[in-house]
DNA sequence: GCCGTCGGTGCGAACGTTCGTTCGGTTCGA
DNA sequence: TCGAACCGAACGAACGTTCGCACCGACGGC
């Protein structure tokens, strides 16, 4: 019976996973890859198949259907971002260098694992019935994180919670549509950027102008 | 020989359009909702067939080709977005006036045509070949409007300008993947909101604390 | 030490369905 | 009578999935 827990996927592969477990993880990656590049919908398992050097059947004894293929790379995806937003923001730390070590960790995964992340990010919504239950709750947790962060804030009243950390993930996850690794900052100096806009503002109240009427 | 000109397609109509350009409006409305609902990849000729009451051929009497379809929609989609900003953001206005007018406009925009901005948001790059490079053309008009726009602020020298216009698109284009309506702020408060952020930030400095040492 | 078989792994070929698109023809107002 | 509007039926291709079988290293009985 086919797999219902993924184990390695990303980089080298713990050197303890079984060989079906390593398999798998290279099969998730190259559809992680297919995915982000046309879209669920749009790559096929003869694609995958081509991608992997494996055949159309053969790829079967490693997940049951397309739709748990993408179960899995999503959850294992929303694991890592999970883990490491949850390992660098410490309750103790203080609210603004929490929000900032949320970014960063959010912006570093995201960089890192880029395939994975697009998928993450633009295949929302497309699981249907347990698939889409456990992942929405995987969701869940990493919003209610985000927001416990950020209503730590001295947020300004008029300035709903929710609006807040929507519009930050919104910054956040826009981020694969645009970023050239060649060309733009990496994920610290993204990160310094994106909390000085978030909590500052891109144009900060000017020196000794008046409050300048409205 | 089909359109290659849409004309009238949000709500009542003009009423000097010609049968044709009716139809192909209310044609290109349903296909709209279907490619926000499930997807263009996932959506076929025959959902919408279903969905306009028309028969599978009559359709391609409106479009050659299903990616045609998707171009109609995206296209009149970014010339309504498009010229509703222009409208709204005559250059003579104040930098920071402009900004919450780009803004503004932006949001009650999408809000009012959600799912022709859903698919200009979401099917991004799906379409090849001449559709791409047309749909490029729009986005980047769009774009250099906003950069513009936010250039003229008085940014930090830390902060580059790209990532500022795209951060702020980030939040503006991450809207539609979770404003409810009846839960959350209509466009004119949201535009509100989203500009203190942009601008200020969501934890400004504390009132009458010391600039804060550098 | 050898043999038999057994489960994990993998494949070629096919299943039935659905896809985008086209063909040939009918209807009907101008 | 002509052309725009429309449709039923079909085309070939591609889809997700399954069937039946081959391969092969592991392992227990003799």
């Amino acid at each position: 019976m086919p797999a219902a827990f993924a184990a390695a996927a990303f980089a080298p592969a713990p050197p303890d996973a079984t060989p079906f477990d390593r398999r798998l993880g290279e099969i998730l990656h190259a559809a992680a890859e297919l995915f982000a590049e046309h879209g669920y919908a749009a790559t096929s398992i003869r694609d995958l198949s081509r991608r992997c050097g494996a055949s159309l059947a053969g790829l079967y004894h490693y997940f049951h259907s397309k739709q748990e293929l993408l179960f899995l790379v999503q959850r294992h995806a929303f694991q890592t971002v999970i883990s490491a937003a949850r390992a660098a923001t410490p309750p103790e730390l203080p609210p603004e260098a929490r929000l900032r070590a949320f970014v960063a960790s959010h912006l570093e995964t995201f960089l890192a694992h880029r395939p994975w992340m697009t998928v993450l990010t633009h295949e929302d919504e497309v699981l249907s019935g347990d698939y889409l239950r456990a992942i929405a709750a995987l969701k869940h947790d990493y919003y209610q994180l985000a927001r416990e962060i950020v209503t730590a804030l001295p947020l300004p009243p008029t300035l709903a919670p929710r609006v807040a950390v929507m519009s930050l993930f919104g910054m956040l996850n826009w981020i694969y549509t645009w970023h050239q690794p060649k060309r733009d900052p990496g994920a610290t100096a993204l990160a310094e950027q994106i909390c000085a806009i978030f909590l500052r503002g891109a144009a900060p109240t000017a020196r000794r102008r008046r409050p300048a009427q409205s």
